[in-house]
DNA sequence: TGGGTGACTAAGT
DNA sequence: CACTTAGCCACCC
């Protein structure tokens, strides 16, 4: 099994994972900022990339536009935004990331 | 070539 | 603020 093992371009996946760890700790990007950072939109794209290439990556900096973290993985993330003091805010719901503040820019 | 998929996004309720 | 609906993009079979 490879980065290929879905199919998706190593061109595309490389260029996602490329960006994805250039984020510094404490800090997060949307889906769509990755994919705008690739010249594209296909956000949805970007997150396919990540469920099954992003396991070798810090996967808990990319987020959701809302600040909510990937699907399934609120705890994993929730516990390294912990130790990386990022910045969140407590919701009725649980939590979620405070993109004012974390929001990183290339 | 066409149809289906998804760690998404924006807008409306 | 949370949920729902429709639109999007790259890629697979």
């Amino acid at each position: 099994m490879s980065a290929s093992a879905v199919g998706l371009n190593d061109s595309f996946v490389e260029r996602v994972l490329e960006v994805v760890e250039a984020i510094p700790p404490a800090h997060v990007m949307t889906y769509g900022d990755i994919a705008a950072t690739l010249g594209s939109r296909a956000a949805r794209v970007v997150g396919q990339v990540m469920a099954y290439n992003g396991a070798d990556v810090p996967w808990w900096r990319v987020i959701r536009a809302s600040g909510h973290p990937p699907s399934g993985h609120e705890q994993a993330a929730f516990e390294h935004y912990m130790a990386e003091s990022t910045p969140l805010l407590k919701t009725d719901a649980g939590y979620r990331v405070n993109l004012r503040l974390a929001r990183w820019r290339p």
